[in-house]
DNA sequence: TAATTCTTTATTGTCGACAATTTTATGACG
DNA sequence: CGTCATAAAATTGTCGACAATAAAGAATTA
């Protein structure tokens, strides 16, 4: 567990916690569920038709839903009930500026606090995304996960607890959401393995202030692909209805 | 409603929200006795105890209890229970590192959003602020208040949601927290006043890099004088002791 | 037929009670 | 006297039921 591995699960940046209680546990299948797609974005979610899905009371899953709203997973309004989210490519480009301003941080701390274990164990990731590079150069998915595990172990390396809380248990899902959401392909891969290359030398070097500006030239290159992703396939959509699904069977 | 006042109550930021359940009329209720210091910091918190204080059930506390917990303000270990947030210094600093950088962004959208009405509004703060300087000098509390709420106003005029809800709704809590925590006085005003005045001038000229920078360096600025105002008051308290208190009253 | 009001239905909010777990207290033993 | 095992108490986790509110549908009227 010392060295950051290829996530297939959840919770790619700590070990996987025990889950003592049903919300918990209620809380990361949903999560889960909702990340990956399963339950469709705008999807209404109903207090009696999740727990019976689930074989389980309205108590634990009103507090994981609770916690599934603070994540921004779901929208809830009193009294009216709960969906999931659907981004807006507003909120999209959002979420690039917040992450613009943290994960650049993020670098400026890994080159100050990040140790040489760490920073080893950052080339190990870069090998593997290189191996998973040539072995299937088309598939563009699982080098977008290895990118989030990339920038795990960035933000893990910056050793800033409340960091690594804001990015890896909020936003980071929400990135995912969107990748789903948006079956963002997105894939640049080539420019993107580069640039993390970089990074990791100017951490390795110590330089706070390079890591930094290459950690927001990043995000932000990756922000200006997506938005001219965008662009380009709109063109026979103007705006998508409202899917009214029901998740009860 | 137009002009952002200076804020007496929880809800500086955006019109008082009606409050259509139980379960967050108390959230607000000990989300501003924690704030505020009623609740020190430690105590721990025992659900019936909380729930025959206020009156209520322990359903719609515990739905209290764990958006206290996701907004940092209380601590939760399953099956054992939940105390006040205590900020050792380590998560004040890394607070600090966070702001430097959400608030930067803030200040570099500002510049890009904000609307010729918004920023007279926050010419308005200022001129307040001079007003309560010149009346009271020596008491920096009020300048302190006033300082949030000049911050609040940037992060409004950044016009990014996301940005807007980690920063009011999360992080500055957390900060007012610590400001009675450590009875911060701490108090720079004049160079505070003079750096929001620059970072006003920025703004409003519309340069982004130069407000995004003005931002970062006042925020740095007022980390290093938090983290010399405790190493000098660092001499007689190695650590103290955790508090028990109850407080079912 | 369209709009409006009322009724019905479904969902959320709240409550009290029981089960599971942890903590604390007590006592035995080395 | 200290340590460990055991038992009692308190607290948290979970459940099912009732009340309050909002959505959906039916009936009435213009």
């Amino acid at each position: 567990m010392t060295h950051p591995p290829f996530f297939q699960n959840d919770y790619p940046h700590d070990d996987v916690p025990e889950v003592r209680t049903l919300a918990e546990r209620v809380f990361n299948q949903l999560q889960s569920a909702i990340v990956r797609g399963e339950l469709a974005p705008g999807t209404k979610i109903t207090e009696p038709g999740l727990a019976k899905a689930y074989g389980i009371s309205r108590g634990p899953l009103r507090e994981a839903m609770r916690r599934l709203e603070t994540h921004r997973l779901i929208e809830r309004i009193p009294h009216v009930g709960a969906r999931v989210v659907k981004l807006s490519m507003r909120e999209l480009l959002e979420l690039f500026d917040l992450r613009e301003a943290l994960e650049s941080m993020a670098a400026r701390l890994a080159a100050r606090h990040m140790t040489a274990s760490e920073i080893a164990g950052l080339r190990d990731v870069l090998a593997i995304h290189e191996r998973q590079e040539d072995l299937q150069r088309d598939e563009a998915y699982f080098q977008r996960e290895g990118d989030l595990d990339f920038h795990y172990c960035i933000v893990q390396g910056s050793h800033n607890r409340m960091l690594m809380t804001m990015l890896c248990d909020d936003l980071y899902y929400l990135v995912r959401l969107y990748r789903t959401q948006f079956s963002a392909s997105g894939a640049r891969p080539q420019r993107a393995f580069v640039e993390h290359h970089r990074i990791v030398d100017a951490i390795e070097a110590g330089d706070e202030e390079l890591a930094e500006l290459l950690m927001r030239r990043h995000v932000s290159a990756s922000r200006e692909n997506v938005a001219k992703h965008y662009a380009e396939t709109l063109e026979g959509e103007p705006h998508s209805a409202d899917s009214e699904e029901k998740s009860t069977s």
